[in-house]
DNA sequence: CCATTTTTGTTAATTAAATCACATTTATAG
DNA sequence: CTATAAATGTGATTTAATTAACAAAAATGG
């Protein structure tokens, strides 16, 4: 069969990063081909879920033999663009900040924090991993001279709507936030919360009530 | 009416941690009431599914009026049991882990790292922010002396099934992991994922597909 | 104290996601 | 080349979550 046209499920994307990262894995390990039941094992996901999730990327797999793992490589590869740098943006070089410029997607070579910038002036024209940390105000103008795809923002609640309205106004349209607190944007501007506090909270409910 | 006694569906849970901190602002800015349609607003989430949230943990509204802010507060507080403090333990004190241990949910009084650990010999026994970094053999003693409620793992993929072993070993339940490889638990113990890159990479994605 | 307004809590409807079940396709072994 | 076994891709079903719609409850203003 040939592609579907429907939307693709919000759900089905979601995954499309672990699928991509295990295939690699797998692929550098020396597989060639994968089936749905054993990469399910893996990633602890139904076979059938995988299936169909596949399926809306094309027709991708063979009956009696599986899928290509190359081939799922490549697609899935395309469709996260990892042959283009995504160029990303730190806001807020705290120590959490510091922390993710020095790890900087070292295991993804397609990401990469490009700059920096933080309030503080003692902290504005330190050099971390080879980025020199900027006033936020520069941001606007690196923008012209280097692509930057998204922004990764650990500024602390109180400051975060001031911060990504000036975002907003620079032409920034995704940004992933630390901070909790919901900001308003625009509908073309996508926002998307890692709320710490939040997860700890919700792994040790879980606990509690389940074992009840 | 009386509270149900179905069980709470998942996403009613997830949702606990963010209206118990909203709240809490709520109240700290003196605020005493609030209807499921103001809440909305400021979180972002639909009325309905507030109040439908909210009415698996009794009836805590009043029609024409709205909710108590502080008897919500207590409810969901008593949930989320912010009244005792629940001890964390740290393992992987790289740059990640520094930086949650520097930081320590400081603007959380009932979360706390109160004990880390790592592999590395070069680290053990340095102390940051209070806590003095061990070698993991140390947990299985640290947990006769003090209540661990959950583990934060920033051990790397390759090394995070022995590690994830041995803290099942040691009767741990709950494990937040920054690593996105998935290990084999128990059915009575829950591990959640903090995939960065994945979630910058969906992030990344959403805009992509979204401004076609 | 009554009429009006507000807002809840919940039943019903809708939407979205996951899973089942199986016809179809392809590989493989004889 | 054919028969058998294996595994996909997808309609149909089930399950879960969200949203709509509204009756019932309480507040408020005359």
């Amino acid at each position: 069969m040939t592609p579907h046209n429907k939307k693709i499920p919000r759900m089905s994307l979601e995954r499309l990063p672990i699928y991509y990262r295990t295939l690699c894995n797998l692929a550098d390990n020396g597989y060639l081909r994968i089936k749905s039941a054993q990469l399910g094992k893996i990633i602890q996901i139904e076979p059938t879920t995988i299936r169909r999730d596949f399926s809306y990327f094309g027709d991708l797999g063979k009956s009696g033999y599986g899928y290509d793992i190359a081939h799922l490589i490549q697609i899935f590869g395309e469709i996260l663009e990892v042959n283009e740098t995504q160029g990303l943006a730190l806001i807020g070089v705290g120590n959490l900040g510091r922390a993710l410029l020095i790890n900087n997607f070292r295991r993804n070579p397609n990401l990469e924090i490009i700059s920096a910038y933080d309030a503080d002036p003692h902290v504005i024209g330190e050099t971390i991993n080879k980025v020199t940390i900027q006033p936020l105000s520069d941001l606007k103008a690196t923008i012209q001279t280097q692509q930057i795809k998204g922004v990764i923002s650990t500024v602390p609640s109180h400051a975060f709507q001031e911060v990504v309205d000036y975002l907003v106004d620079c032409g920034i349209t995704s940004i992933l936030s630390f901070a909790p607190e919901p900001v308003h944007v625009p509908k073309n501007v996508h926002v998307r919360y890692l709320d710490l506090t939040s997860e700890v909270q919700n792994l040790l409910l879980l606990a509690e009530i389940s074992d009840v």
